[in-house]
DNA sequence: AGCACGCCGACT
DNA sequence: GTCGGCGTGCTC
């Protein structure tokens, strides 16, 4: 006989398959509903956020349920739209729904609990018999309420819960479960002038009146200093205050002389200038062209060359969606979200876009989800953001916007959900019935064979804006430089007679090399030997600002060694270059040059990304080496040459998409070439001139680099003719991972035959202590991809159940 | 993910 | 012999 009461299938942030199941309060029924938030209680003593999936009342007789200890909205929190799209993430990418809530979700919104160790003040007998528990007792005695955590920090001691559990036996401590902090809205108090006394005469009188409380004039003294002429702008109190009398500013504010105001400082907006964009004639045609794909219901790939002014057609599409009152989601790859485009769509839309951004602090992101949510009426209309951004909470999207589809940033890797925003995107408007419209300049080889088989729609935006030339290619030997020894250092005399050319024609110079530090890595001359990451299989890269090598999967980082590891020889050198080196050979050969460096390592903060970006763009810096952050959404005027310094490393990657990264990578470099002024140059520098995809980049040819990369994808059977799902097994012993790495594949050989490809070891086959096997599966595009994740899901449980779970297992589909 | 339980090696 | 480390399994 099933008791009857409401119970709710709960979503909790943990890496489970299976929702736990709850029962409803009494009194929180009415309220109860799918996507509210509701704090649990989840094992012993923790509390999580998690989030109603579904209410039923089939509760099963041996089940023991606990109650949902409280709901903290009055409306959810999460859209039905939005538990579809987990749904089918959940499923697609074969990961948990916790593992989609968690990263669907600013963690301002997930509020966890933390045990608090807090002394019993009544504890008469302040010595415990135990020489250690004594002293751990006295460390809980001098703070107020610790943290389990902090307490193992503060003993040393990897394992204090004996201890705790022990001091808990005698009463000498309790535990109490606190929230961690609840998200306040920021706010910030301004001081604003009555409006009454804008006015000049207005303001000259009530500085008469106040002659009688000199405190208060002062304030008002400093105001209008503060105004800068525009009073109705208001102050900062906290600014206002620094130099007056607080209470004179409130006794003003009290006689409604100044008015008080609460802003948040991270809603501050630019308000929309909202000017009507102009469309040339080639935008005016594509953007019908876009409407005409759209009204089949079609996703829609523009394909428009570098600076052919796609961002205007954005905005144009961008307005006619708010004016009816949708949403509309603009996706950028992280990079490309600079200050540049934020700027520009503010400008039109003003306080109506909202920004997504990692960088951005969880307090704006969790202002931005709560605006999303709020509707379109008063909420953020557009959201301009990265891939997460697809897990906002909207009601009525009408269209997406993914620019620079082709980037591999929108997969995620790590951690799950590995999903792809560009393909989470189509399936979310397809929920909406919204529109998707993909932004490129260079296609991925997906989308492109999309277009081909009729699945997209293609429009093509040719001319580059201003009737802009495209730069002039020149492909320089680096064997034959070798081979007749006027290589100098990593330069062809090609490029040096351009760059040196450039710059006294007080023109700026782009340097690109994909590889960040000085060197790849250092060599023992005698021996041979390579210095490599103690965790991870990969050798230190040389940094020689820092005299350091670093490995850049895990940060590990070590002093340069004096000497080799191995024989001890002091004679070590450095192999194959970066663009630390590039940037220092620069600096000795054009010793008047400004040379600046933009990779990871020297834009580590937004600032001085934008310091690099600015210094560049407005002439300050005539040579920018950079790796591929160089590539993305950056325009610059007055850029006369590109030079690549070794497209080789990029083409020989051992990866079926490094043609296609190559070509597109280069294409867009080249694409800063040569702006408003006169044609700009690229220089690419090879030793292997006769490869296709270097022929394809210099010829522009993207119609045959499409048809050589599909007929070479279709005959190895690569994406997107069959779907990958690449399965990732590690442990820390080498020797129990690779029997089980053997046995899982066989496994799966055993249902899916010969698409199974594996196991093989990675390039880089162990990483933070783990070794790593690969196993491969390809599935053909007619048979179902449901099934066969259904197929593998169950192999992997039961390969799970019979081997230890020191065994990591991690799933990609549709890996970059 | 935590947290409890249980097994095993290192040291009082 | 006990303490502390770590692997395993469970949590509504």
């Amino acid at each position: 006989m099933p008791e009857s009461g409401y119970l709710a299938d709960i979503i909790l942030p943990l890496l489970t398959e299976k929702l736990f199941t709850y029962r409803i309060p009494e009194e929180l029924i009415p309220v109860a509903a799918p996507g509210m938030r509701v704090i649990v209680q989840f094992g012993q003593r923790k509390f999580y956020t998690g989030i109603i999936k579904t209410i039923h009342q089939n509760s099963s007789a041996e089940q023991e349920y606990k109650f949902i200890t409280s709901i903290p909205d009055d409306k959810p929190l999460v859209n039905d739209y939005q538990l579809k799209l987990w749904d089918w993430i959940a499923d697609y990418y074969m990961c948990s729904l916790g593992e989609v809530y968690k990263a669907a979700l600013p963690s301002g919104l997930k509020l966890e609990s933390e045990s608090k160790i807090i002394y019993n003040q009544e504890y008469e007998n302040p010595s415990t018999g135990n020489a250690r528990l004594d002293t751990v007792l006295e460390i809980i005695r001098n703070h107020s309420a610790i943290s389990i955590s902090d307490l193992s920090r503060l003993t040393g001691k990897k394992e204090c819960m004996s201890d705790v559990k022990n001091l808990l036996a005698c009463n000498a401590i309790f535990l109490e479960e606190k929230l961690k902090e609840t998200l306040k809205p920021k706010t910030e108090r301004h001081v604003l002038l009555s409006e009454l006394y804008h006015e000049e005469n207005a303001l000259n009188e009530l500085f008469e009146h106040l002659n009688k409380s000199p405190k208060q004039k002062d304030v008002l003294l400093r105001y209008v200093e503060l105004s800068n002429d525009d009073y109705s702008a208001g102050i900062p109190f906290k600014t206002l205050s620094a130099t007056v009398s607080p209470s004179a500013i409130n006794s003003l504010i009290k006689k409604n002389i100044f008015l008080l105001q609460v802003k948040d400082p991270s809603l501050e907006n630019s308000t929309a200038v909202a000017k009507p964009v102009s469309l040339n004639p080639g935008q005016e045609k594509a953007l019908h062209e876009i409407k005409n794909v759209f009204n089949e219901n079609k996703v829609c790939l523009l394909h428009g060359v570098t600076s052919s002014g796609k961002t205007e057609i954005y905005i144009h599409l961008i307005q006619e969606m708010l004016l009816q009152g949708k949403q509309v989601l603009y996706l950028l790859p992280e990079i490309a979200l600079t200050t540049q485009i934020i700027e520009r769509l503010k400008k039109v839309f003003g306080e109506r876009t909202g920004i997504y951004h990692s960088r951005f602090s969880d307090r704006e992101r969790v202002n931005v989800y709560n605006n999303v949510l709020s509707g379109s009426e008063q909420g953020n209309g557009i959201v301009l953001g990265v891939r997460s951004s697809v897990f906002l909470p909207y009601s009525k999207l009408g269209l997406i916007i993914v620019d620079e589809e082709h980037e591999n940033t929108f997969k995620q890797f790590d951690p799950a959900p590995r999903y792809h925003a560009r393909d989470v995107a189509i399936v979310l408007a397809g929920f909406h019935k919204a529109n998707v419209l993909l932004g490129t300049a260079t296609p991925s080889v997906e989308s492109w064979e999309n277009c081909r088989s009729g699945k997209f729609g293609l429009v093509e935006l040719k001319t580059r804006f201003g009737e802009i030339k495209l730069p002039k290619i020149v492909v320089a030997n680096i064997k034959e430089s070798k081979r007749k020894k006027n290589m100098k250092s990593v330069f062809t005399p090609t490029l040096l007679d351009e760059m040196e050319a450039t710059i006294s024609a007080g023109r700026q110079v782009i340097l690109f090399q994909n590889r960040r530090g000085y060197s790849s890595f250092l060599e023992c001359e005698v021996c041979g030997h390579i210095p490599k990451c103690k965790t991870c299989d990969v050798s230190l890269t040389y940094h020689r600002h820092t005299e350091s090598i670093i490995c850049h999967y895990c940060g590990y980082t070590r002093r340069v060694p004096g000497k080799c590891d191995q024989c001890q020889d002091t004679r070590i050198t450095t192999r194959g270059f970066g663009t630390e080196l590039v940037s220092d050979e620069i600096g000795l050969m054009f010793p008047h040059a400004r040379v600046a460096r933009l990779d990871l390592d020297s834009s580590r903060s937004v600032k001085s990304y934008e310091n690099i970006i600015h210094d560049f763009a407005s002439g300050k810096t005539n040579v920018l080496v950079g790796t591929q952050m160089l590539s993305k959404g950056l325009d610059f005027d007055n850029v006369g040459l590109v030079g690549i310094l070794n497209a080789d490393q990029m083409l020989n990657y051992p990866d079926f998409r490094a043609y296609e990264r190559s070509f597109q990578l280069m294409m867009q470099v080249s694409g800063r070439a040569g702006r408003r002024a006169e044609r700009g140059k690229v220089v690419i520098q090879t030793s292997d001139p006769a490869n296709p995809i270097i022929r394809f980049v210099r010829d522009n040819d993207f119609q045959s680099f499409y048809k050589e990369q599909i007929s070479e994808r279709q005959t190895f059977n690569y994406p997107p003719f069959v779907r990958l799902i690449r399965i990732s097994i590690r442990h820390k012993e080498l020797n129990e991972l690779i029997p089980a790495a053997s046995s899982l594949s066989n496994s799966m050989r055993k249902i899916f035959g010969n698409r199974v490809l594996g196991p093989q070891e990675p390039i880089v086959s162990r990483i933070q202590s783990y070794y790593i096997r690969n196993i491969l599966l390809k599935i053909e595009k007619k048979s179902s991809f449901e099934k066969a994740r259904a197929l593998l899901r169950s192999t992997i449980r039961d390969f799970q159940k019979e081997n230890s779970g020191t065994l990591k297992i991690l799933i990609d589909v549709d890996p970059a």
